[in-house]
DNA sequence: ATAATAGTGTCTCTGAGACAATATGCG
DNA sequence: CGCATATTGTCTCAGAGACACTATTAT
């Protein structure tokens, strides 16, 4: 290091990253929790306790901020990353100080999480007193989700693959709150050339079998430069 | 402060702002920069003398990241900020060390800037080595730029108030680089609601007066979570 | 009157949405 | 066949775009 650190202490800063973790559970939008502990044992914090993101502080061993989220997601969570896309940045004044933190919209693998995180409605998140700001993150999060639902690929993230077309109409419909018209809906992604049908179909029930679909250039495409993807296809 | 700042230091940042400011000037897009000089004057960096934005360290009395952008950009180019929106953030990896960078697209009244900033046009700058990685903020900030044109009132505050209808389809038209049609514009503008005629006309010429016209809820709306204005209307 | 630009009206065609019809699988 | 859901087709209407027309001012 060619400077020295103490010295300029004043206007050094710890960093998080806080992801904002979206899955859709029985038809209904929920957000990862974990519940706050303080980094340092010996000082717990007034947030101790209260319900937050899985996020935790950046490195320097993190090459990049979206290093960062997946290394902390990897250890608070035990999940992989599907998609991930920074919200924004603000200036904390938290109990112990000044910090920065990095919100993140991010995707995972509902099965994929173990033990220390759960799921929290976003109906009932709303009502719940979380720590730091963290209401006020999930309601940008959530703000963007929608805002994004028209015109990105963000909502097809939200399915393991293949899917099929009705389970992702499905997600735009809780995504959006309303019921959408199936002829549209099918035209609308079609002409996105966003996914393709793998040729295989799937019986969900006794009646016709669903076409499954995949999405194309998973881990490539980027319309949005804040979008990051990890492990693209192999 | 409750904490040991040289304790936690290997896990701290310095942090700057990276203000993005754009200009259309003689019909021309223009970004607003500084040639860049260390902020240790004995130890001059390898991007000394090259263009840059201007921006600076976070510190610790900015109450938010706005305030550092406005307290720079006051400091370096004499402009107060009449739009503000966050671009996104990133760890640099410095000659000097690790920091965290916060872009920021912004708008200011051209003959504000004073002394020690200039303008230069954005086709130049894409020719030009600028300092860090400024090149590239400046790519995102083209397309957030863009993407935005169509479904918000960013283009709106390029102007100074009160501004006419012409004026302000010129705006777009350098913005998207292509011809609108009037009356599509207009029709367009007008279902927005984000401004109204003040009543008033300006003479520009030997031919008909246009109307003027004002933002509404200046400082006030936001669509965008990310957008911040400054000096709202008293 | 003519020129130049501001502002408005008209027509057409695309494309989204509502709804209908057809397809497929299971009993 | 009859039911349930998947998938595709048809009709209509609103809205964007192309273009034409009117308005206002100065010479």
């Amino acid at each position: 290091m060619s400077h020295d650190t103490t010295k300029l202490a004043k206007n050094m800063f710890v960093a998080s990253v806080d992801p904002v973790i979206f899955s859709i559970i029985n038809d209904e939008l929920h957000v990862l929790l974990i519940n706050r502990t303080s980094n340092d044992p010996q000082k717990p914090d007034v947030f101790e306790g209260y319900p937050a993101f899985p996020g935790g502080l950046m490195q320097h061993e993190d090459k990049t901020m979206e290093d960062s989220v997946k290394r902390v997601l990897a250890a608070k969570t035990g999940a992989k990353v599907n998609y991930m896309e920074q919200l924004y940045s603000r200036k904390h004044h938290d109990p112990r100080g000044a910090t920065l933190s990095i919100a993140y919209i991010a995707l995972v693998n509902e099965q994929e999480v173990t033990s220390g995180a759960f799921w929290m409605s976003v109906k009932d998140a709303k009502n719940t007193k979380m720590a730091f700001d963290h209401n006020e993150v999930v309601e940008v999060a959530l703000q963007r989700l929608s805002s994004k639902v028209n015109y990105s690929t963000l909502p097809m993230h939200f399915l393991p693959q293949p899917f099929t077309l009705p389970k992702l109409q499905r997600v735009y419909e809780i995504l959006l709150g309303e019921k959408l018209d199936k002829s549209t809906f099918r035209a609308k992604i079609e002409e996105t050339k966003a996914i393709y049908k793998t040729g295989e179909k799937i019986k969900e029930g006794p009646f016709r079998p669903a076409d499954l679909y995949r999405l194309v250039n998973d881990g490539v495409h980027n319309f949005d430069s804040n979008i990051v993807r990890s492990s693209p296809k192999a």
